[in-house]
DNA sequence: CGGTTCCCTTGTCAACCGACCAGTAACGTT
DNA sequence: AACGTTACTGGTCGGTTGACAAGGGAACCG
């Protein structure tokens, strides 16, 4: 509901009563809000982690980029949760921004690094066209399929995004 | 506001206050808040749309996509909000997503389709992944600033943004 | 001059928000 | 059997939300 609907626009009524409890439990065991969420984050950034981790392990096979993308541009088909995290916590300079960085996305930035061969680029640069360009179709599904009549949820659609983003950043 | 906080995050009291006014003059002018949030839509596409119109206006220049697209990032740099209002409303599918849709992005949606050579690729996967690439590093400047030390704001990562956009969809 | 319209202020309403509290039941330990 | 910890319930708190109502007052018009 985080992601959803933003940290503003989630009451911790509407969440505990999605988990059949009520918002007194809720608050006994998140004794705030933002402890809540961060709760949320970390379970959210779980789901999305084995999707990089199985395909960049760790010794040889890790600089093959290609594997990395595909699996990136899936993991965000599969869950644009994440993404809604991201973009929501990363538009403010505050507290919820400051964690996300430093506990979710630091990490997976320095991982971005090993694989990335810039090509003169700066990192920065690159990994956010990437991202943004893997996961805003995602993202704004409603929207997409009333503006194209393409549902995102399709896999052929799916696939064909895949490609794109594989061809632009990888040049094959 | 509604930007920079959501529909939900912006309360019309700040609103009113931020504008040295009251609420209830908010109310008067603009009778709920979602009539408040449309009128703000008007305005910020309001700012973006002369960014497209210049570059595109019609006749023989128009299918140049390069000028094109380097106006579409330079806007977004200028204003981010136009990307939040699109990423906020176009997640659910209720009544702000719809009007939003038919009355600001199916028009340029529109314009999209004919500058857009699309090598094979159906357009809505290219108009989304060319507007997460041009829209993202913007949006999220505050994460930016902290995850990579690069500030979105400086005149010297937009042009990189730039360039890098127009490589990666134009070939050049 | 009186009346009408429009802009604006002030106050109020029910609903909802996050946080907090007292009380209780379950359960293993001693 | 008495105890202490943990899990949970129901309710309440001050504060904020969007919407609404009542009234003032200036401008304009006949």
């Amino acid at each position: 509901m985080f992601a959803e609907r933003g940290f503003d626009g989630a009451s911790t009524r509407l969440i505990a009563a999605r988990a059949d409890t009520t918002q007194g439990l809720a608050t006994y065991h998140f004794p705030t809000k933002e402890e809540l969420w961060r709760a949320a984050a970390d379970h959210v950034f779980g789901i999305l982690g084995p999707a990089f981790d199985d395909v960049a392990p760790s010794g040889e096979a890790r600089r093959d980029g290609r594997e990395v993308l595909r699996g990136f541009v899936e993991a965000n088909a599969a869950h644009p949760e994440v993404f809604h995290f991201i973009v929501d916590a990363g538009r403010h300079d505050d507290d919820r921004m400051r964690w996300l960085v430093d506990h979710h996305l630091a990490p997976r930035f320095a991982q971005f690094l090993d694989v990335d061969d810039s090509a003169g680029v700066h990192a920065a640069t690159r990994y956010y066209a990437i991202a943004g360009a893997s996961s805003l179709i995602f993202s704004v599904a409603p929207e997409c399929r009333r503006l194209t009549g393409h549902d995102p949820s399709d896999p052929a659609v799916i696939d064909a995004h895949v490609d794109l983003v594989l061809r632009l950043f990888t040049g094959s």
